[in-house]
RNA sequence: GGUCGGUUCGUCUAGGGGUUAGGACGUAUCCCUUUCACGGAUAAAACACGGGUUCGAUUCCCGUACCGACUACCA
């Protein structure tokens, strides 16, 4: 019989969750989703001094807004709950007692000076690394070195106590991962990790390991930084004899700085004006804030297309890929192993390309939106006409308002630099003719006809229209650039474009 | 330091014993456009280094260099 297989994403909530979280709960989505399986949400909260009020709660925002659902989480949950491992803190204990019962596992009782003793005697005779394993231990105050007596006299009388894996001395540990291949460890590079704290909370490893088997998870994929601690995970597998149910193992490449080296932080962010979150974070109990990729105004479909090719590539030249493409498409075999470099022109061009596909009604609710902030109210139907002159000259939908609202709000005043250079009599003999007969216009007027009319004034008076198209833009819309001229006349109408032109022709004088 | 991982244009990458080493972003130029942008076209731009193996290595092997992760009673 085969598994059915399944996945969960397993964050930590001490904050706002990275990028390069969400492209780990993404992969693990799109894999699971691939595979017909199941994908869960697992909160992993077993370091009660690093809780942060709210992080959750982000977590869950941030993977809603790019539309990762979970068939189980703390909200929804099936029947490997509860989901967050200090609700499962009960069921931890007997899993380490029942390794102290195998062997592989054992009891501390040293005190965080003696542990920090230890180490300085160990670096003061050159010991390469300084660690509580094989050798070391026996040195150490713990029930290998300890009498069961003893052992036991600690235990009642409530002293604090760890429990620590006991790592062999000498093992080949292999580690098969899905993306790098086969990895060989050697044990007595490992250290006795603990795995029962002496609060009574397990560690990372002792719980992941439990409640994967547990949740009966059939494929690990997180980042590269877990891929030293695979080992003793795969050890921990075999201690408990679940050997047979071991997950498979994909450890992602690390998201890195765009300059320079190392793994992206936030203050990379930060330095370079661009998001490493996925939503706007403030965490209330220190005031540490931090930029979003939604509030930049990046769309969720666009954020998700770039997320998925960090690391990852179809092996073919699309690039453009919907959610249900994604899906279809991944595969783990065409992950990368090295390292990604973070890169914003691109999370900038993906969200151009989905921003243009859009249709006009979709982005004129932000035009509305935005315009409504400023206090003006465009109708839908201005509103779609506007979007449709400036959708391919925008990355973000704020830049929508941003770069038509001139059309909407009153003229008044001019880019004096284009005035200086570009306004001149002849101009000026043009826009008094064009005024007049745009007043007089009867029919439908559109780009056509305010370029025809435009273009018939020009030559009534034996003027070239280049020479003053820059003087036509200026006087109707205060700027030198802009989207289609004619296409802003036709929205503009005729009214409005007499009056602007006659506020110019009154404002601006001929210099030379 | 130790363990582990990685290394193709500036960036993301395809490819893989014999290729003009392909695409995308970005950059530059040209075309379109009576502006700017969009769009189109073109260009510059890469196999880290040294040894093997081989008729032939960017590709396979081994070293070196460089980069990174990890090295907590954090995940």
């Amino acid at each position: 019989m085969t598994r059915e297989v399944r996945l969960r994403f397993a964050p930590s909530p001490t904050g706002a969750l990275h990028i390069g979280g969400v492209r780990t709960a993404l992969y693990n989505y799109l894999f699971a989703k691939k595979m017909g399986g199941k994908f869960l949400l697992r909160i992993e909260d077993t370091d009660q001094n690093r809780f942060v009020p709210g992080a959750e709660e982000y977590i869950k925002e941030s993977l809603e807004w790019l539309n990762i659902s979970f068939d189980e989480s703390p909200w929804n949950p099936g029947d490997s709950a509860p989901y967050r491992q200090s609700e499962r803190k009960p069921m931890y204990m007997q899993y380490a007692l029942d390794l102290i019962d195998r062997g592989h596992a054992y009891y501390a009782f040293d005190t965080s000076e003696e542990l920090e003793a230890m180490r300085e005697r160990l670096t003061a005779a050159r010991v390469v690394q300084p660690q509580y394993n094989s050798i070391t231990r026996t040195q150490m105050k713990n029930s290998l070195t300890l009498s069961e007596e003893e052992v036991a006299a600690r235990l009642a009388s409530g002293e604090p106590y760890v429990i620590r894996v006991k790592i062999p001395r000498k093992e080949e540990v292999r580690l098969h991962d899905m993306i790098r291949g086969w990895v060989m460890v050697h044990s007595s590079t490992l250290d006795d990790k603990v795995l029962m704290k002496s609060d009574g909370m397990p560690t990372y490893h002792l719980a992941n390991i439990v409640d994967d088997h547990l949740m009966r998870i059939t494929h690990v994929i997180r980042g590269e930084e877990w891929l030293p601690s695979a080992p003793l995970h795969v050890l921990l597998y075999k201690f408990f004899g679940w050997e047979e149910t071991m997950p498979e193992f994909a450890h992602l490449p690390l998201l890195l700085k765009p300059d320079g080296n190392g793994k992206l932080s936030k203050r990379d962010g930060d330095k370079l004006g661009f998001p490493v979150f996925p939503l706007n974070w403030e965490n209330k109990e220190n005031g540490e804030t931090a930029a979003g990729f939604r509030e930049q105004g990046y769309l969720p479909d666009a954020f998700l297309n770039f997320l998925a090719f960090l690391g990852w590539n179809p092996g073919d030249d699309r690039e453009i890929f919907s959610m249900s493409e994604l899906i279809e498409a991944f595969s783990i075999e065409r992950i990368g192993k090295s390292g990604t470099k973070f890169d914003i022109a691109k999370a900038k061009w993906f969200n151009e390309q989905y921003l243009r596909a859009m249709p006009n009604s979709e982005l004129a609710v932000f035009l509305i939106a935005d315009a409504a902030a400023d206090g003006i109210v465009v109708s839908t139907e201005k509103a779609e006409a506007l979007v449709e002159l400036v959708k391919g000259r925008v990355t973000f939908p704020a830049e929508l308002w941003a770069q038509s609202k001139f059309i909407v709000l009153p003229l008044s005043d001019f880019d004096q630099e284009i005035a200086s250079k570009r306004w001149n009599q002849d101009a000026v003999n043009v826009l008094t003719s064009y005024a007049d007969r745009i007043s007089q216009f009867d029919g439908p007027f559109d780009g056509i006809s305010a370029k025809t009319l435009l273009e018939a004034t020009a030559e009534s008076k034996e003027i070239k229209l280049g020479k003053v198209m820059q003087a036509v833009r200026l006087a109707t819309t205060g700027s030198g650039v802009g989207p289609d001229l004619m296409e802003v006349f036709a929205i503009l109408g005729t009214q409005e474009l007499a009056k602007r032109i006659r506020f110019a022709l009154a404002t601006l004088s001929v210099i030379d």
